[in-house]
DNA sequence: TTGTAAGCGTTATCAC
DNA sequence: GTGATAACGCTTACAA
């Protein structure tokens, strides 16, 4: 069974008997063919099936209206949400995005960043992971003069790039200020890699807040590391089985606090009632969990939304005349059914 | 601030005097070409930061190494799973995966298509949308010789592709069993759109295992046709405005679940006291729902790991002798806190 | 308004 | 072992 071979332009030129470049103009709406062969060059075009071939298009025009999307995890709420809106609103603007996986894996994100530069995307939109130090490919990426945008997750020392990101540190803060004023003091904070923004931003939030409030910082009871549901179980249990767990954790991530909430349950203690918790992000799922888990909402929307509006902007700066941009989004406190009241 | 210009074969030539085509094979490790020689152009491209145009090459040697993959939907458990894990295995067979977001638009999901067609993946995997009917554009790429693989989701006319699927009639099955087997005899199934299978299939198990236990079906506790919260809200709140709930009802989806769980809160009814649940999919999270939600599993691992399996055998199939091939997969019952007991 | 010529960066083929 | 030549399918000058 032979297979059917793809039409070409020169296909259609053949028929017509016009040139290869007419009917290329044609199909681009080009304004030098006149519209009358313009409507017969896509009719035909399109009884014949014809299909442009990508690859051959963006190679001879040397743009590829392409976007490059780099994120630690897929199966995670806040990069789900962030991934789907991205892809519409790209798509909406005609460009494609090329999804990649670093799984939390710096090595395979380096390596996923040069197969994006060998596929030619106009732009990349990166969330890196917790382990990203090296900069080495993103300033090979600038000098190539590939616009590149990092949302939520950005390196300690990138902070010079173009930026979407959200206030951590006051997210932590406005949580912690909320815990103190319901009357908690024994505050822990499962944390994140300090090596990246959000781990440090939140961090510092959470010790500033403790300070000024007057509330003593338990070293043994502030972790740094974990953004997985691992992460939370297993501090959960480390300061359980030491018998030294404190009353409100403030958790990273989401998954960090579902982990608390295993772990919780398997040793038989209560959510809120014997040990509370707050965390970063908002799934939809939170409102039906046992309790409702309230949150520092991240607003994922509002992230892709400016990144692709940056990425965008940068990519129409063919001279690279636009300086980068750093943008930070306001969080808010969203309250359900935990660190609602002091227990 | 002039971009740096990407290096070609071209400039390690000229470098090296030697011609593009040693060049070419050598970096392909080619036989062709001395150890010697190898090695030394190795050495050299990775010292001028070589990197393959890889529109170039898949335009030169009419082979991608990409997938394409079209999904109806990312920020849902199901297929945030299954892409991840998809992304995953074809990585690890040297593949990149092109990820399309069809949105359950059936128009945008033929676009997508065709833009893998136009990208020459070298082959396709698809979990189609609710509306999908016409076949067409699956009957075309089937005649440019590209591979395609259903998963999970799959037309009800297009039953000789091949497939990857779930056994979903059994699934129902096993689980209206199960209630019946707990004394329920007022149940409801909030189903999806019966014109795909999954709709369909799960409907028909519903059906007759109602019928093989003698409990008698209520019409108007049967629905089709939605795969999202807002379903399953609106199909309870329909019923609990008709004063006409069920005792126990089987969703289609695990989304539908949390609709339900919605929709229960809001009017004050208790799960699964007042009303109870199982759906179809498991999400981790859902142990942490309150109650807990138990489930008929869908091995998302499973199906992901067949149908990269199945599309590689097919792409290395090149003369097109291997025959479709239809992949059943069994579900299991997950018990947790919900359709447990009667009450 | 249409067409010619050149080139995008690579690989396949075949000759040396 | 190495290389010249053509080809992949398209676009961008520029010429007619």
């Amino acid at each position: 069974m032979e297979n059917e071979k793809a039409v070409t332009l020169q296909d259609i030129a053949n028929r017509l008997n016009l040139s290869v470049v007419t009917i290329s103009k044609a199909l681009r709406n080009h304004p030098d063919i006149s519209i009358k062969t313009t409507k017969l060059i896509k009719k035909v075009a399109e009884e014949m099936g014809y299909m442009p071939n990508i690859m051959a298009r963006n190679l001879s025009s040397r743009k590829s209206n392409t976007l490059g999307l780099v994120v630690p995890k897929i199966a995670h709420h806040f990069f789900g949400a962030i991934i789907e809106s991205i892809f519409d609103l790209a798509f909406q603007q005609n460009y494609e995005t090329i999804l990649t996986v670093s799984q939390e894996n710096a090595e395979r994100e380096k390596k996923h960043l040069l197969t994006l530069l060998s596929m030619k995307v106009d732009g990349i939109i990166i969330s890196v992971t917790q382990e990203t130090k090296d900069l080495s490919v993103f300033e090979m990426i600038e000098r190539r003069g590939v616009p590149i945008v990092f949302i939520d997750r950005v390196p300690e020392s990138a902070q010079n790039y173009n930026i979407v990101k959200v206030d951590d540190y006051n997210g932590a803060y406005k949580a912690i200020e909320h815990a103190y004023n319901l009357g908690y003091r024994k505050i822990a904070h499962f944390g994140g890699a300090t090596n990246i923004n959000i781990g440090r931003d939140r961090m510092n939030g959470f010790k500033d807040a403790m300070n000024n409030f007057g509330i003593e910082i338990n070293p043994n009871w502030i972790f740094e590391g974990g953004y997985s549901e691992n992460s939370g179980y297993e501090f959960f249990m480390k300061l359980y089985k030491e018998n030294n767990l404190p009353e409100l954790i403030l958790a990273v991530t989401y998954p960090v606090a579902l982990g608390i909430y295993m772990a919780a349950k398997e040793v038989g203690l209560e959510i809120p009632k014997d040990i509370d918790v707050i965390c970063f992000g908002n799934a939809k799922v939170q409102s039906f969990l046992s309790p409702p888990l309230s949150c520092i909402d991240q607003p994922t929307d509002l992230i892709s939304k400016n990144a692709i509006d940056l990425i965008m902007k940068k990519i129409d700066d063919e001279d690279n005349e636009i300086a980068p941009q750093q943008i930070v989004l306001d969080t808010s406190l969203v309250l359900r059914g935990t660190c609602i009241k002091k227990h």
